[in-house]
DNA sequence: GTAGGGTTAG
């Protein structure tokens, strides 16, 4: 009722206006007047942001056929886009449209832009295709659109037509298009056009460059073009840094980021955020607990944030990151799933798993990764049965189809659970070919379980599908050293000789005081070595009345590729170990990372200090962490 | 009016 009275009176008033327009110049002069005031009023509320008056003030001009000009449109925009008002954007493109009012073609950027931020790409692609002439701001619209929907032939494809059309790219155009690189050899041919038009030296193109050459693991080149950097810009630099920590180089990324420093650059939430992941890399505690400092300035950025709770946790400090965890109000999937995993590969799968149930009721959806975690928890918990119910069921509770990532998780449980049969028909029946981890997975359970026969298929599968692996071939001639297949073991050593392929020498690192110790295996260098050597012998001597025989049959559990003769006394852990024990007071845990997997022997040792000692030992490698704590390990000894 | 950098597994 109210509603019909209210557009009866609008009709009154439109029709008389309408009248009056056409009667007499007074009249005229007076709804020249009304309009002014509409356009006026029209004005404000689109500066104003206040978007339902605007709204009202463009409906009554559409009935009156009176258009503002291009500029108040673009507010208005600015205004529907301010409030993710979808509609009312489509309302003020079909009013401006509908008239006899030609918008400029920068309002009609504007719309194609709008349609793209509302994620319409169909809509800005109709658009697009009606624009009578489109310049460089169009084009690049729709590459960004076609970059940021990952149609990255179609960005591609639309670089060429703009060129064939003969609209020159811009920087904005190439640090778009960069993004739509899916190949080194593509992103070389796209870096030759920026070069030739000589737009390498923009900071936008610079960063995006960087980035994309980074992203495919080309960092001689993207260091290449940040080294060529004439003018200084944050971003650059978060490039390169992050660059380098995604790579897992994070010493070269902590290196650039004092560079950065000395520069005279503050680092903001994606440098901290890449130092961060730096520091999880290296198992930087000390560095990344600084940091945390710093992060408290970003308190609510959630990328930040999640990269501190993953340092800690793969840093093995598991009461921060549970602190991390609580304090962080918004948690999201990556939140979640990193407490989870990081809770299971510390050996508390059980509080992973009441964490995933918590998670659950919480209303965030699990997502693949988070299922890798869960599974990793049964795995290390025994839970042979709940982990067969969760792969089961992912798909039907949660909608993931189980990946590779799945299956080897569950050939890891099987193997992990003895069950190594079922773990090999499971490789047999996964709907992918299985790849190096699959066959990985089997061989650490052949290696614990001493099964000689399949520890070699596995290996052999492996070293197929991965030739240049050091460890898998410096396993199976230990294996067959074992058998006494000599002709075999003499094989492996050929194979590695003609591919080229060196033992890794075993290191670890420990930080003590803002200060990181490296220790190769037999390392004599560090400052200390006289007094740590001493101090090793003292403590193998202690182990000795408590039952420590150094284990000289490693053969299985040898992955370091240091031949017998090397003398397992002088692994590196055990050195690190040592230097913790001289060095850290009592009381403080002894973190240690190394770069191969952890020995048998090194294992024991670990094992017995921590409870002679009565400290707890960290000792995180490529793929494992253990706890030592009170003679035993949270591995469970196998890894 | 169009553009660049950061988080979870294996």
């Amino acid at each position: 009722m109210i509603l019909k009275s209210i557009s009866k009176l609008k009709w009154i008033i439109l029709s008389s206006l309408q009248r009056s327009y056409s009667v007499t110049p007074m009249a005229a002069r007076n709804t020249g007047k009304k309009s002014a005031s509409l356009l006026d009023n029209f004005t404000r509320f689109c500066y104003q942001r206040d978007l339902t008056r605007a709204m009202k003030a463009m409906d009554v001009m559409q009935r009156h056929g009176i258009n503002a000009d291009c500029i108040t449109y673009a507010e208005l925009i600015k205004c529907c886009l301010a409030h993710g008002a979808v509609e009312e954007g489509k309302l003020v493109h079909e009013h401006v449209f509908s008239g006899r009012f030609e918008p400029k073609r920068f309002l009609v950027n504007i719309f194609l832009n709008m349609y793209v931020k509302f994620n319409l790409l169909e809509e800005a692609q109709s658009l697009f295709d009606r624009m009578p002439e489109r310049d460089v701001v169009s084009w690049t619209t729709m590459i960004s659109a076609y970059c940021t929907a990952k149609m990255n032939d179609k960005a591609l494809e639309f670089l060429i037509l703009m060129l064939r059309e003969g609209v020159r790219p811009n920087m904005f155009t190439y640090s778009a298009v960069l993004r739509a690189c899916d190949s080194l050899v593509n992103l070389r041919q796209v870096h030759c056009g920026i070069i030739k038009v000589g737009l390498e030296s923009d900071v936008f193109v610079r960063s995006a460059l960087i980035d994309i050459y980074a992203k495919w693991g080309d960092l001689r080149n993207a260091v290449c073009v940040f080294n060529e950097m004439v003018t200084g810009d944050l971003v650059v630099w978060n490039s390169i840094i992050g660059g380098f920590a995604q790579n897992s180089d994070g010493d070269e990324a902590l290196n650039l980021f004092k560079r950065m420093k000395r520069a005279g650059f503050s680092p903001d939430q994606s440098t901290l955020t890449s130092v961060l992941r730096a520091c999880t890399g290296l198992a930087l505690l000390e560095l990344g607990t600084q940091v945390h400092v710093h992060v408290l300035k970003y308190d609510h950025d959630l990328i930040l944030n999640n990269a501190l709770l993953d340092m800690y946790c793969k840093c093995g400090s598991l009461e921060d990151a549970k602190s991390v965890f609580s304090r962080t109000e918004e948690k999201d999937v990556i939140s979640w799933s990193t407490m989870i995993a990081g809770l299971a590969q510390n050996g508390y799968s059980q509080e992973a798993l009441k964490l995933f149930e918590s998670m659950k009721v919480s209303g965030i959806k699990p997502n693949y990764i988070t299922i890798v975690g869960v599974l990793f928890a049964c795995s290390h918990a025994g839970l042979v049965e709940d982990g067969w119910h969760h792969f089961r069921s992912m798909k039907k509770l949660y909608g993931i189809d189980p990946a590779r990532e799945h299956y080897s998780c569950m050939i890891d449980l099987l193997g992990r659970a003895g069950k190594l049969d079922e773990a090999m028909q499971l490789i047999q029946e996964m709907p992918y070919e299985p790849d190096a981890v699959a066959w990985r997975a089997l061989l650490g359970a052949c290696k614990v379980h001493k099964n000689t026969e399949l520890a070699i298929y596995a290996a052999k599968q492996v070293l197929n599908l991965d030739p240049q692996d050091p460890g898998t071939h410096i396993l199976l001639s230990n294996i067959y050293a074992n058998s006494q297949k000599w002709d075999d073991v003499a094989e492996v050593r050929k194979t590695m000789r003609e591919r080229g392929i060196a033992k890794e020498p075993g290191c670890s690192w420990i930080e003590i005081n803002d200060e990181i110790h490296t220790f190769f295996v037999g390392d004599s260098s560090h400052p200390q070595i006289d007094e740590i050597n001493r101090q090793l012998k003292h403590t193998i001597h202690k182990l000795a009345g408590v039952g420590y025989v150094p284990d000289i049959n490693f053969v299985l559990h040898d992955l370091e590729g240091e031949q017998k003769e090397d003398l397992i006394q002088y692994h590196s852990e055990k050195l690190a170990i040592v230097l913790g024990l001289m060095r850290l007071t009592q009381g403080k845990t002894i973190r240690i990372r190394k770069n191969l997997r952890i020995c048998g022997d090194c294992h024991m040792f670990a094992k017995l200090t921590a409870k002679m000692e009565h400290r707890t030992i960290v000792i995180r490698d490529p793929i494992r962490y253990h706890h030592f704590q009170d003679g035993i390990c949270s591995c469970g000894d196998y890894w």
